[in-house]
DNA sequence: TCAGTTCTGGACTTGACAGTCCAGTACGCG
DNA sequence: CGCGTACTGGACTGTCAAGTCCAGAACTGA
């Protein structure tokens, strides 16, 4: 049975393990990660790991929740300023501009996890939907709070813009990925953007 | 190397190997197919497998290609409506009707390979691409012939809004894959339908 | 019919990987 | 200090998959 560290060193490895994990998966993919090579490149052995973990589904959980952490936790100052018309395009440019420092490579790592688990691992697919979740409930609160402000019309329905939304940014960079190519992802973004717009009002 | 079938009872061994291989991929992933059990269900040996492709990777050449091929194909006939508002209702409600007897499970078969190849194979990668391309060009046409037959204007940016909207398809296809929810395609797509609307032409 | 090619069967080799085991070391606490 | 628990090292095992090999069957065309 995996056991939850009880020491700061116990703490330490188990993390040092997660991350080393995340990084292989989101280069090599699931099954292409071994579990020699995660502790390698933890400096950790075996029996550390298994330690800590029931098995490599279980570690591939926590390598789930540590891949949607990351995604959203890179995004967060930009979620801040999602609450503005500019704030929006901001966030756009941003992805834009990762795709095209990355060449259009990699796509979106909770979509590659989702495509990969297939319909394999339910508690991995919940913790990659909730991933999902929170991103689209970033959109949503910015886009509640530019109806309040005003910027947009008050019957906007915010829920459905903010799932469309990140459907276009999900489409985008798969797009992205298979061409290798950002501009799928910018014709997508300024898709979304476009549809917002619509619900602004002119001042 | 891998030879082209020269009687007709190889192109049949071929075919049931490529289409063997084609069904297991789509539900356990590219890693996660075995050349034992694609030959088990091709009803083929290891060795006639061999004398058709050079090793595994050259068969997941063939089976992309193969997937693209499904994808677009099972489109078809409501691609050809694509050219009228009504069409891509009916092509949209399809999509989502195909979705919900599903139940949100599978997502797109392209998109799957796409992120289970990850930035592996290049071959693969601009086969599935090249899919995706069919796919965004029968939307723009139907677009195009929207345009030419006055239901949208003049001036619409048919390669853009085209692009858009596979990217709401994939996006929405993603996230219900996700969350074993259809709304997520549902409401993706009303998004796109929103955004082409706001092209048209009141009669 | 008969030679040459195409195709097929399945055993075999090789290597990689998940998971086990147990002995040993560090750490916390009385 | 010393006892018990938490943690660590790394060799070992069993399984399974990719790819090889060669003999033999089926087909083709003259």
């Amino acid at each position: 049975m995996a056991k939850r560290p009880a020491t700061e060193r116990g703490r330490r490895s188990r993390h040092r393990i997660v991350s080393a994990a995340t990084e292989v998966v989101a280069t090599k993919g699931i099954e292409g990660t071994s579990l020699d090579e995660v502790c390698n490149r933890a400096s950790a052995s075996r029996s550390q790991l298994y330690h800590y973990f029931d098995d490599k589904a279980d570690l591939m959980r926590a390598v789930a929740e540590a891949t949607s952490d990351v995604v959203l936790d890179g995004q967060r100052a930009l979620f801040d300023g999602l609450n503005s018309w500019s704030g929006f395009e901001s966030w756009m440019d941003a992805l834009v501009q990762l795709q095209i420092e990355l060449d259009g490579r990699g796509g979106c790592p909770i979509a590659n996890l989702v495509s990969q688990l297939g319909e394999h691992d339910d508690q991995i697919r919940a913790a990659l939907a909730s991933g999902f979740d929170r991103w689209e409930e970033a959109i949503r609160s910015g886009l509640t709070a530019m109806v309040a402000n005003g910027e947009l019309q008050s019957n906007t329905d915010v829920a459905w813009l903010a799932a469309s939304t990140l459907a276009s940014v999900q489409g985008g960079l798969m797009l992205t990925q298979a061409r290798r190519d950002p501009l799928a992802l910018r014709q997508a973004l300024e898709g979304a953007l476009a549809l917002i717009s619509s619900f602004r009002i002119d001042h």
